[in-house]
DNA sequence: GTAATTGCTAAACTTAACTTTAGGTCAAGG
DNA sequence: CCTTGACCTAAAGTTAAGTTTAGCAATTAC
Protein backbone atom coordinates (compact mmCIF):
# COMPACT_ATOMS: atom_id res chain seq x y z
CA UNK A 1 0.00 0.00 0.00
CA UNK A 2 1.53 3.54 -1.07
CA UNK A 3 2.40 6.44 1.51
CA UNK A 4 -1.09 8.43 1.97
CA UNK A 5 -3.53 7.06 -0.10
CA UNK A 6 -6.22 6.97 2.92
CA UNK A 7 -8.20 4.21 4.51
CA UNK A 8 -10.35 2.18 2.68
CA UNK A 9 -14.08 1.90 3.98
CA UNK A 10 -13.13 -1.68 5.62
CA UNK A 11 -10.27 -0.12 7.29
CA UNK A 12 -12.19 2.45 9.03
CA UNK A 13 -14.94 0.34 9.67
CA UNK A 14 -12.64 -2.19 11.88
CA UNK A 15 -10.63 0.94 13.22
CA UNK A 16 -13.98 2.60 14.70
CA UNK A 17 -16.19 -0.44 15.12
CA UNK A 18 -18.88 0.47 12.79
CA UNK A 19 -20.41 -1.12 10.02
CA UNK A 20 -18.94 -0.44 6.54
CA UNK A 21 -23.19 0.17 5.57
CA UNK A 22 -23.47 2.62 8.46
CA UNK A 23 -20.07 4.48 7.61
CA UNK A 24 -21.84 4.96 3.96
CA UNK A 25 -24.94 6.22 5.11
CA UNK A 26 -23.19 8.88 7.55
CA UNK A 27 -21.82 10.22 4.40
CA UNK A 28 -25.09 10.25 2.89
CA UNK A 29 -26.11 12.21 5.92
CA UNK A 30 -23.04 14.70 5.40
CA UNK A 31 -21.11 13.63 8.44
CA UNK A 32 -18.02 12.48 6.85
CA UNK A 33 -17.03 13.47 3.09
CA UNK A 34 -14.40 11.23 1.83
CA UNK A 35 -12.64 11.31 -1.69
CA UNK A 36 -12.81 9.13 -4.33
CA UNK A 37 -9.78 6.97 -5.79
CA UNK A 38 -9.33 6.44 -9.60
CA UNK A 39 -11.80 3.62 -9.36
CA UNK A 40 -14.11 5.13 -7.86
CA UNK A 41 -14.21 4.00 -4.54
CA UNK A 42 -13.91 6.04 -0.98
CA UNK A 43 -11.04 6.66 0.82
CA UNK A 44 -11.13 8.54 4.17
CA UNK A 45 -8.56 10.50 6.16
CA UNK A 46 -7.12 9.51 9.35
CA UNK A 47 -9.20 12.43 10.99
CA UNK A 48 -12.01 10.75 10.33
CA UNK A 49 -11.89 8.06 12.65
CA UNK A 50 -12.07 11.42 15.26
CA UNK A 51 -15.01 12.64 13.50
CA UNK A 52 -16.24 8.81 13.97
CA UNK A 53 -15.80 8.64 17.17
CA UNK A 54 -17.31 11.94 18.52
CA UNK A 55 -20.41 10.75 16.67
CA UNK A 56 -20.65 7.28 18.42
CA UNK A 57 -19.91 9.34 21.71
CA UNK A 58 -22.26 12.00 21.35
CA UNK A 59 -24.96 9.24 19.99
CA UNK A 60 -24.33 7.68 23.41
CA UNK A 61 -25.54 10.81 24.98
CA UNK A 62 -28.38 11.20 23.11
CA UNK A 63 -27.84 13.46 20.45
CA UNK A 64 -29.56 13.04 16.76
CA UNK A 65 -27.69 12.82 13.91
CA UNK A 66 -28.53 16.34 12.14
CA UNK A 67 -28.22 17.38 15.74
CA UNK A 68 -23.97 16.05 15.47
CA UNK A 69 -23.74 17.09 12.25
CA UNK A 70 -24.12 20.43 13.34
CA UNK A 71 -21.42 20.37 15.97
CA UNK A 72 -19.39 18.75 13.15
CA UNK A 73 -19.66 21.53 10.65
CA UNK A 74 -18.18 24.22 13.39
CA UNK A 75 -14.86 22.04 12.65
CA UNK A 76 -12.52 23.95 9.86
CA UNK A 77 -12.79 23.40 6.53
CA UNK A 78 -10.10 23.72 4.94
CA UNK A 79 -7.42 21.85 7.30
CA UNK A 80 -7.50 18.90 9.44
CA UNK A 81 -8.93 19.96 12.96
CA UNK A 82 -6.45 20.28 15.94
CA UNK A 83 -6.81 19.56 19.80
CA UNK A 84 -8.11 22.89 19.96
CA UNK A 85 -10.64 22.66 17.13
CA UNK A 86 -12.24 19.62 18.99
CA UNK A 87 -11.85 21.10 22.53
CA UNK A 88 -14.30 23.83 21.43
CA UNK A 89 -16.75 21.46 20.21
CA UNK A 90 -16.46 19.40 23.47
CA UNK A 91 -17.35 22.43 25.89
CA UNK A 92 -20.55 23.06 24.31
CA UNK A 93 -20.96 19.12 24.24
CA UNK A 94 -20.60 19.14 28.02
CA UNK A 95 -22.79 22.05 28.69
CA UNK A 96 -26.04 19.37 27.49
CA UNK A 97 -24.62 16.57 28.93
CA UNK A 98 -24.56 18.33 32.49
CA UNK A 99 -28.10 20.15 31.69
CA UNK A 100 -28.79 15.88 31.26
CA UNK A 101 -27.09 14.68 34.22
CA UNK A 102 -28.99 17.03 36.55
CA UNK A 103 -32.00 16.34 35.04
CA UNK A 104 -31.70 12.35 35.48
CA UNK A 105 -30.78 13.41 38.91
CA UNK A 106 -33.24 14.93 39.96
CA UNK A 107 -35.45 12.54 38.78
CA UNK A 108 -33.91 9.59 40.32
CA UNK A 109 -34.05 11.81 43.92
CA UNK A 110 -37.74 12.22 43.32
CA UNK A 111 -38.11 8.84 41.90
CA UNK A 112 -39.46 7.07 45.25
CA UNK A 113 -41.65 9.88 46.89
CA UNK A 114 -43.32 10.14 43.25
CA UNK A 115 -43.92 6.81 42.04
CA UNK A 116 -47.09 5.87 44.12
CA UNK A 117 -47.67 8.86 45.94
CA UNK A 118 -50.60 11.01 44.84
CA UNK A 119 -48.79 13.68 43.09
CA UNK A 120 -48.95 11.90 39.95
CA UNK A 121 -52.18 14.48 39.28
CA UNK A 122 -50.52 16.82 37.48
CA UNK A 123 -50.34 19.67 40.87
CA UNK A 124 -46.79 19.32 42.67
CA UNK A 125 -44.89 16.86 41.12
CA UNK A 126 -41.23 17.29 40.61
CA UNK A 127 -41.52 14.81 37.73
CA UNK A 128 -43.62 17.24 35.95
CA UNK A 129 -42.92 20.74 34.34
CA UNK A 130 -39.46 18.97 33.62
CA UNK A 131 -37.51 22.29 32.79
CA UNK A 132 -35.44 20.52 30.63
CA UNK A 133 -37.10 19.38 27.32
CA UNK A 134 -33.81 18.44 25.51
CA UNK A 135 -33.92 15.63 27.99
CA UNK A 136 -36.48 13.90 26.14
CA UNK A 137 -34.93 10.72 25.11
CA UNK A 138 -37.14 8.21 22.53
CA UNK A 139 -38.92 9.10 19.50
CA UNK A 140 -42.23 10.25 18.25
CA UNK A 141 -44.24 13.67 18.86
CA UNK A 142 -45.39 13.47 22.27
CA UNK A 143 -45.25 15.57 25.20
CA UNK A 144 -44.37 14.68 28.71
CA UNK A 145 -45.68 15.99 31.50
CA UNK A 146 -45.97 19.31 32.74
CA UNK A 147 -48.15 21.10 29.99
CA UNK A 148 -51.19 19.24 29.70
CA UNK A 149 -53.81 21.25 29.04
CA UNK A 150 -54.25 22.81 32.42
CA UNK A 151 -57.89 21.07 33.24
CA UNK A 152 -56.59 19.71 36.63
CA UNK B 1 -71.66 11.01 34.82
CA UNK B 2 -72.39 8.27 37.03
CA UNK B 3 -70.17 7.12 40.13
CA UNK B 4 -67.82 4.84 39.46
CA UNK B 5 -67.79 4.04 35.36
CA UNK B 6 -64.29 4.82 34.82
CA UNK B 7 -62.37 7.29 32.58
CA UNK B 8 -62.84 7.41 29.30
CA UNK B 9 -60.25 7.00 26.90
CA UNK B 10 -60.61 11.14 26.15
CA UNK B 11 -60.33 12.14 29.96
CA UNK B 12 -57.54 9.84 30.48
CA UNK B 13 -55.54 11.19 27.83
CA UNK B 14 -56.34 15.19 29.50
CA UNK B 15 -55.23 13.19 32.75
CA UNK B 16 -51.84 12.19 31.60
CA UNK B 17 -51.47 14.09 28.41
CA UNK B 18 -50.76 11.52 25.65
CA UNK B 19 -52.37 11.22 22.59
CA UNK B 20 -55.69 8.88 22.63
CA UNK B 21 -54.29 7.19 19.94
CA UNK B 22 -50.44 6.42 22.19
CA UNK B 23 -53.18 5.17 25.04
CA UNK B 24 -54.85 2.82 22.13
CA UNK B 25 -51.03 1.59 21.26
CA UNK B 26 -50.25 1.25 24.88
CA UNK B 27 -52.84 -1.23 25.43
CA UNK B 28 -52.00 -3.41 22.38
CA UNK B 29 -48.67 -3.25 23.89
CA UNK B 30 -49.93 -5.10 27.16
CA UNK B 31 -49.37 -1.97 29.05
CA UNK B 32 -52.72 -1.00 30.39
CA UNK B 33 -55.64 -3.71 30.27
CA UNK B 34 -58.89 -1.58 30.51
CA UNK B 35 -62.29 -2.76 30.56
CA UNK B 36 -65.26 -2.14 28.24
CA UNK B 37 -68.69 -0.66 29.07
CA UNK B 38 -71.72 -2.20 27.51
CA UNK B 39 -71.36 -0.32 24.01
CA UNK B 40 -68.12 -1.43 23.57
CA UNK B 41 -65.94 1.08 24.74
CA UNK B 42 -62.70 1.47 26.93
CA UNK B 43 -63.11 2.25 29.96
CA UNK B 44 -60.14 3.00 32.30
CA UNK B 45 -59.61 3.16 36.24
CA UNK B 46 -57.96 5.86 38.51
CA UNK B 47 -54.88 3.27 38.58
CA UNK B 48 -54.36 3.88 34.71
CA UNK B 49 -53.26 6.97 35.66
CA UNK B 50 -50.40 6.45 37.29
CA UNK B 51 -49.18 3.51 35.57
CA UNK B 52 -49.07 5.80 32.42
CA UNK B 53 -47.00 8.25 34.45
CA UNK B 54 -44.78 5.37 35.39
CA UNK B 55 -44.46 4.80 31.74
CA UNK B 56 -43.73 8.39 30.46
CA UNK B 57 -40.96 8.61 33.70
CA UNK B 58 -39.59 5.11 32.22
CA UNK B 59 -39.03 6.61 28.70
CA UNK B 60 -37.36 9.80 30.05
CA UNK B 61 -35.09 7.53 31.09
CA UNK B 62 -34.60 5.76 28.25
CA UNK B 63 -36.41 2.45 28.72
CA UNK B 64 -38.25 0.58 26.18
CA UNK B 65 -41.91 -0.62 26.01
CA UNK B 66 -41.01 -4.14 26.69
CA UNK B 67 -38.85 -3.25 29.21
CA UNK B 68 -41.51 -0.87 31.00
CA UNK B 69 -43.88 -3.78 30.75
CA UNK B 70 -41.56 -6.14 32.45
CA UNK B 71 -41.50 -3.83 35.48
CA UNK B 72 -45.33 -3.18 35.12
CA UNK B 73 -46.00 -7.11 35.25
CA UNK B 74 -44.84 -7.30 38.55
CA UNK B 75 -47.23 -5.40 40.14
CA UNK B 76 -50.45 -7.21 41.72
CA UNK B 77 -52.88 -8.74 39.70
CA UNK B 78 -55.57 -9.11 41.54
CA UNK B 79 -55.94 -5.58 43.15
CA UNK B 80 -55.02 -2.01 42.77
CA UNK B 81 -51.23 -1.86 43.26
CA UNK B 82 -50.47 0.19 46.46
CA UNK B 83 -48.01 2.67 47.18
CA UNK B 84 -45.36 0.02 48.88
CA UNK B 85 -45.96 -2.04 45.39
CA UNK B 86 -44.94 1.00 43.20
CA UNK B 87 -41.87 1.57 45.57
CA UNK B 88 -40.78 -1.60 45.12
CA UNK B 89 -40.63 -1.15 41.28
CA UNK B 90 -38.91 2.21 41.61
CA UNK B 91 -36.74 0.38 43.26
CA UNK B 92 -34.79 -1.57 40.72
CA UNK B 93 -35.57 1.56 38.43
CA UNK B 94 -33.60 3.44 40.99
CA UNK B 95 -30.51 0.82 40.22
CA UNK B 96 -30.55 1.27 36.45
CA UNK B 97 -30.87 5.05 36.68
CA UNK B 98 -28.00 5.16 39.33
CA UNK B 99 -25.99 2.86 36.58
CA UNK B 100 -26.78 5.84 33.93
CA UNK B 101 -26.03 8.65 35.73
CA UNK B 102 -22.59 7.15 36.37
CA UNK B 103 -21.69 6.06 33.15
CA UNK B 104 -22.77 9.79 31.87
CA UNK B 105 -20.87 11.39 34.33
CA UNK B 106 -17.72 9.81 33.54
CA UNK B 107 -18.12 10.00 30.08
CA UNK B 108 -18.48 14.33 30.74
CA UNK B 109 -14.91 14.10 32.89
CA UNK B 110 -13.58 12.28 30.19
CA UNK B 111 -15.00 14.14 27.30
CA UNK B 112 -12.42 17.21 27.09
CA UNK B 113 -9.63 15.13 27.69
CA UNK B 114 -10.67 12.61 24.77
CA UNK B 115 -12.15 14.62 21.83
CA UNK B 116 -9.67 15.69 20.38
CA UNK B 117 -6.84 13.58 21.83
CA UNK B 118 -4.87 10.38 19.91
CA UNK B 119 -6.46 8.25 22.49
CA UNK B 120 -9.42 7.85 20.25
CA UNK B 121 -7.38 4.87 18.49
CA UNK B 122 -8.77 1.90 20.48
CA UNK B 123 -6.28 2.00 23.49
CA UNK B 124 -6.66 3.38 26.60
CA UNK B 125 -9.26 5.85 26.45
CA UNK B 126 -12.13 5.57 29.30
CA UNK B 127 -14.58 6.31 26.20
CA UNK B 128 -13.90 2.78 25.33
CA UNK B 129 -14.48 -0.16 27.23
CA UNK B 130 -17.63 1.23 28.63
CA UNK B 131 -19.29 -0.99 31.04
CA UNK B 132 -22.41 -0.32 30.79
CA UNK B 133 -24.15 -1.37 27.97
CA UNK B 134 -27.37 -0.42 29.18
CA UNK B 135 -26.60 2.85 29.08
CA UNK B 136 -26.82 2.64 24.99
CA UNK B 137 -29.88 4.66 23.64
CA UNK B 138 -31.03 5.11 20.09
CA UNK B 139 -32.28 2.40 18.28
CA UNK B 140 -30.58 -0.37 15.57
CA UNK B 141 -28.22 -3.08 15.77
CA UNK B 142 -24.69 -0.92 16.56
CA UNK B 143 -21.70 -1.70 18.67
CA UNK B 144 -20.37 1.08 20.73
CA UNK B 145 -16.43 1.73 20.67
CA UNK B 146 -14.94 -1.23 23.07
CA UNK B 147 -15.59 -4.32 21.43
CA UNK B 148 -13.95 -3.49 18.05
CA UNK B 149 -12.41 -6.34 16.57
CA UNK B 150 -8.65 -6.18 18.04
CA UNK B 151 -6.61 -5.55 15.45
CA UNK B 152 -5.40 -2.12 16.74
C1' DG C 1 -84.79 13.04 18.86
C1' DT C 2 -81.34 14.52 16.28
C1' DA C 3 -76.75 16.64 15.66
C1' DA C 4 -72.20 16.96 17.22
C1' DT C 5 -68.70 14.56 19.82
C1' DT C 6 -66.25 10.97 21.03
C1' DG C 7 -64.98 6.26 20.45
C1' DC C 8 -64.13 1.87 17.65
C1' DT C 9 -61.10 -1.14 14.39
C1' DA C 10 -57.89 -2.13 10.88
C1' DA C 11 -54.52 -0.80 8.08
C1' DA C 12 -51.38 2.29 6.24
C1' DC C 13 -48.06 5.92 7.05
C1' DT C 14 -44.06 8.31 9.70
C1' DT C 15 -39.17 9.06 11.44
C1' DA C 16 -34.52 7.75 12.79
C1' DA C 17 -30.92 5.07 12.05
C1' DC C 18 -29.47 1.62 9.92
C1' DT C 19 -29.14 -3.25 7.40
C1' DT C 20 -30.00 -6.24 3.58
C1' DT C 21 -30.36 -7.45 -1.13
C1' DA C 22 -29.40 -7.42 -5.96
C1' DG C 23 -26.61 -6.80 -9.52
C1' DG C 24 -22.47 -5.36 -10.88
C1' DT C 25 -17.08 -3.24 -10.50
C1' DC C 26 -12.34 -2.84 -8.55
C1' DA C 27 -8.12 -4.45 -6.52
C1' DA C 28 -4.77 -7.65 -4.70
C1' DG C 29 -2.60 -12.27 -4.57
C1' DG C 30 -0.81 -16.31 -6.81
C1' DC D 1 -4.37 -13.73 -16.17
C1' DC D 2 -7.72 -14.88 -13.27
C1' DT D 3 -10.01 -15.57 -9.12
C1' DT D 4 -11.46 -13.96 -4.74
C1' DG D 5 -12.56 -10.63 -1.63
C1' DA D 6 -13.61 -5.78 -0.95
C1' DC D 7 -16.42 -1.98 -3.01
C1' DC D 8 -20.05 0.33 -5.64
C1' DT D 9 -25.16 2.06 -6.15
C1' DA D 10 -29.98 1.98 -5.62
C1' DA D 11 -33.77 0.36 -3.53
C1' DA D 12 -36.21 -2.11 -0.29
C1' DG D 13 -36.59 -3.92 4.44
C1' DT D 14 -36.32 -3.30 9.74
C1' DT D 15 -37.55 -1.65 14.52
C1' DA D 16 -39.62 1.41 17.91
C1' DA D 17 -43.08 4.17 18.98
C1' DG D 18 -46.58 6.19 17.54
C1' DT D 19 -49.92 8.97 14.18
C1' DT D 20 -53.22 9.20 10.44
C1' DT D 21 -56.97 7.73 7.71
C1' DA D 22 -61.30 5.58 6.56
C1' DG D 23 -65.55 4.06 7.56
C1' DC D 24 -68.69 3.09 11.39
C1' DA D 25 -70.91 2.94 16.18
C1' DA D 26 -71.91 4.83 20.73
C1' DT D 27 -72.61 9.04 23.72
C1' DT D 28 -73.70 13.46 24.95
C1' DA D 29 -75.74 18.01 24.37
C1' DC D 30 -79.40 20.72 23.10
Amino acid sequence: MAVNEGLTIGALAKRTGLAVSAIRYYEGQGLISPWRNAGGQRRFGRADIRRLSFVMIAQQFGFTLPQIKAELDRLPGGRTPTKADWAKISAGFRTALDARIVTLTKLRDNLDGCIGCGCLSLESCALYNPQDRAAQLGSGPRYLMGDAPSDV
